[in-house]
RNA sequence: GCGCUUGUAGCUCAGGGGUAGAGCACUCGGCUUUUAACCGAUUGGUCGUGCGUUCAAAUCGCACCAGGCGCACCA
């Protein structure tokens, strides 16, 4: 501090300027003998039990309760005559008449700054104005601030705000202080994934946490993270999925089991994609994929009224209905009503033909990626459905190219019985049969990792271990993923993952 | 990874070859017993970074860095 005072101004920035005037307070109050970072604070009351059980109190009339609150200066008026003060619980307005003050508290207020915490005791009174205050008697500095928080001023209204986006996700502690709605967003997300564990404990399912190091990322089709263990000396890998562990749980007999929590996936970022975000995957012994569209549908309906108290949510100008039993149609139906195109009797035929086939060729889709009719149907449907699905739909029996862990529709051969979920042209969730044939399976996989030899990236891996424990049995299971970000974006209507994501990936400064 | 676009004071923004601007914030002073208070004064900036063009660059060109949006990949 010494230093710093002989330093002449010309020297700093701005932004030294303000804190070395904050420092300035901060030896200011230590010289009074004031600790202005303490220890702890007792508190009667926050702002809004003060606004509910005050809420009839009129206009002028005061009462002689004496109460206690904590929280930070968001805003001064008047020469600290009128502090908004905020909790997490939301606002109550001190009011401090000098007049009637301890001489020693009236020196202090000008010490204060924007963005302190501070704990006050007064009484309760409703101003003249109507505004609900707490007459100060006392106030105790709790936290000294350095920086100053943003304002942003809009016409002539100055409020704490921030408009540069990028502050908002670097320094996200401060988009929470200023940003009522970025609050509002993780709450929400907090109550969303509450509200699942709840659902799936009542219900008997049990959460197990699996690795997220692995020596073979499975269960998906994606790039991995990689990293390495210096004690052993080997490349691990971050996991892209939970799937495998967790089916190996009901092979060990948990019949339902579920792991909420994060995976990551080595690909681009966009406003719907984090490499790192948060799924959840539950598995049901004895039970199929029409179980799991059931638990699926009521799961969603469930925490959407938790959080939204309703099931009519829009999304970014597009209203979406959470209410009507949702649409339930297969992936060869959608294409037909779409396209015009039906692929069920193309089903096993040979890729190449079937690409030269006039209503095909029509599509104008390049199909030159996809090695079989199952692939080529996927990408159809990628090309001309998937984003027309606006209203909860499932979209129910994939082909088997596509689908290496879902079990061989029970009718219909060359699919396989697994839907997806699709919101706002999202797929918001994902689900098999789970195939538990382990010959099968095992033929599956060496089929995805020809393709990985062959150089694709995000072919499945081959996972001996999992191969092995499905010789050992797992039951008929049920198998459900859902990607927790995307519902927690619908369901909050925020535009970018980055908004539901409290702290999300961004390119070092 | 590609395309478009943005980056100027603490915050929000103007300025687009000729001495760096405004509002608000901060600081100081005045007025006021009051609710975006008001009035006045002073502060405050390597114009994202670097290299170039020019007598002269915040301004023009190129490269780089970071953000946003779109595309690609994907959930």
């Amino acid at each position: 501090m010494s230093t710093k005072e002989t330093t002449p101004h010309t020297d700093h920035h701005e932004s030294t300027r303000l804190r070395d005037e904050r420092l300035r307070k901060l030896e200011k109050i230590k010289s009074l003998g004031i600790d202005p970072y303490p220890y702890k604070f007792t508190r009667t009351h926050k702002a809004k039990e003060l606004q509910e059980k005050y809420q009839h109190l009129e206009n002028s009339q005061e009462t002689t309760d004496s109460v206690t609150v904590a929280g930070r200066i968001h805003n001064e008026r008047n020469d600290w005559m009128f502090i908004d003060l905020y909790d997490d619980s939301g606002k109550i307005q001190l009011y401090c008449d000098k007049e009637k003050l301890d001489q020693k508290l009236v020196e202090f207020l000008p010490l204060l700054d924007k963005g302190d915490q501070i704990g006050a005791v007064g009484t309760v009174r409703r101003t003249p104005r109507g505004e609900l205050s707490i007459k100060v008697t006392e106030i105790t500095i709790l936290c000294k601030t350095l920086l100053p928080l943003p304002e942003i001023i809009e016409g002539k209204r100055r409020h704490l705000g921030i408009h540069d986006i990028e502050t908002r996700y670097r320094q996200r502690y401060l988009d929470l202080i200023v940003t009522p709605t970025s609050k509002e967003t993780l709450r929400k997300r907090a109550l969303i994934t509450a509200g699942i564990r709840n659902y799936l404990n009542n219900i008997g399912y049990i959460e197990i946490e699996t690795p997220v190091l692995q020596t073979e990322a499975g269960g998906a089709e994606a790039k991995p993270f990689v990293t390495h263990h210096n004690a052993l000396d080997i490349e691990l890998f971050l996991r892209i999925a939970t799937e495998l562990h967790l089916k190996r749980l009901v092979v060990g007999g948990f019949e339902k089991v579920y792991e909420l929590g994060r995976i990551f996936r080595n690909e681009g970022i966009s406003t719907r994609h984090n490499p790192e975000f948060t799924s959840i995957e539950l598995y049901e012994a004895y039970a199929d994929y029409h179980d799991m569209m059931n638990l699926t549908e009521d799961l969603i309906k469930t925490v959407c009224k938790n959080v939204n108290e309703t099931l009519q949510v829009e999304f970014q100008g597009k209203p979406i209905d959470y209410e009507k039993p949702w649409k339930r149609v297969t992936m060869l139906d959608l294409i037909k009503e779409h396209t015009g195109v039906d692929f069920a009797p193309l089903l096993g035929k040979n890729v190449k033909e079937v690409h030269d086939l006039p209503q095909i060729k029509n599509l104008k889709i390049n199909l030159s990626e996809c090695g079989s009719v199952g692939e080529t149907i996927a990408e159809v449907f990628e090309e001309k459905v998937e984003s027309k699905l606006i209203q909860p739909t499932f979209v129910m029996d994939h082909p088997i190219e596509t689908s290496p862990l879902a079990k061989k529709h029970r009718t219909t051969s060359g699919l396989t019985e697994r839907f997806e979920l699709f919101i706002n042209g999202w797929e918001i969730a994902n689900s098999f049969s789970e195939l538990t044939d382990p010959l099968d399976q095992r033929a599956r996989l060496e089929e995805q990792a020809k393709k990985k030899d062959a150089g694709d990236e995000e072919a499945h891996s081959l996972d001996l271990d999992f191969i092995t424990a499905l010789e050992y049995g797992l039951p008929p299971t049920g198998g459900l993923g859902i990607g927790i970000d995307r519902l927690v974006m619908l369901l909050t209507n925020s535009a970018s993952i980055r908004d539901v994501i409290a702290f999300p990936t961004m390119k070092p400064v």
